[in-house]
DNA sequence: CTCCTTATTGAAAATGATTTTCATTACCAT
DNA sequence: ATGGTAATGAAAATCATTTTCAATAAGGAG
């Protein structure tokens, strides 16, 4: 059940090989604790699992790689508000592009898949529109809900 | 011309006073500032602007007053991924919520307000949805655009 | 497999935006 | 006008992220 692609090659050595980036122990680690996440992990919560398996691992590294892949487009880079930055993987396990919904009470954050079918033919729509009239090439689009959680709201 | 409410009280004076806050010349400037901005403006920024007006009115001052009119709702706080945030009055002079385009390129922002009629029709039922299945009690939304201006795109 | 070039790395220092501290000042209800 | 207290500025502290630099290790060539 490894995800593999080619000869044993993991999906993203190709892209990575591609643009001239080498292979290195630190980077597979890296890889690996964003694929098997399930929440949005900040530097340092990336650290703290990577240092697990590979000691000699540097915050410095972490952060590198994290700007190679958000420039590979391999990840998003997001801003939940509490000062630092987390990041996800573009294409994770779940594959999908998702929205958030994002508790302003406790800071939860929900990821949301489940688009209504005119959501998606709208936005498409929409960008198209905007493309035109502002001369503008759409590459990505970010959807964020704020509000209150079950559990915060019932607290107010 | 001028913008005021009541008897010659700035529209926000109400609802500072009723949250307890103290009405100071450095708020009045600074908010001063946020009205008349037709950009998004950093916290430093704003010092310059307010320095000129009130030379004796501290860096700490400016970022302490912007927390509160978050809070307040009565800016957006964003981050357009330039390092630094950026504010904005939520009742500009155009008065009306705007959804965003970003240059990756150069990192230009533009505010569009034309949305399309369905947009808005959509936006109110996906949110209406998602409070629904979610249990999430939805107050705001974040809509950005990411991609390349006119600009921007010729020279790649 | 060995060599060599050069990308990569970790540690430590630097940066830079935002916060905190604290003594002083100035709102504004009474 | 006065007092209680929120607000303020300067300077120091935080803290995430970046930069520097000497040491290391990918990986293509031979
Ligand atoms: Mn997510
Ligand atoms: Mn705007
Ligand atoms: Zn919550
Ligand atoms: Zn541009």
């Amino acid at each position: 059940m490894r995800a593999k692609h080619g000869l044993g090659q993991p999906w993203w050595h190709g892209k990575f090989r591609g643009c001239g980036y080498r292979i290195t122990l630190g980077r597979e680690v890296i890889l690996d604790i964003l694929a098997k996440a399930d929440t949005h992990l900040s530097a340092e919560d990336i650290y703290i699992k990577a240092h697990a398996q590979y000691p000699n691992i540097g915050l410095t590294t972490i952060y590198r790689t994290l700007d190679i892949l958000a420039n590979l487009g391999l990840i998003y880079k997001f801003d939940f508000g509490d000062g630092r930055a987390r990041y996800e993987l573009t294409k994770g396990p779940k594959g999908t592009h998702h929205h958030h919904l994002i508790c302003t009470g406790c800071n939860r954050v929900i990821d949301y898949t489940d688009f209504i079918d005119e959501e998606v033919e709208l936005l498409r729509q929409t960008e198209k529109g905007l493309a035109k009239k502002y001369n503008f090439k759409i590459i990505n689009h970010l959807i964020q809900f704020y509000g209150l959680c079950n559990k915060c709201s019932v607290k107010r």
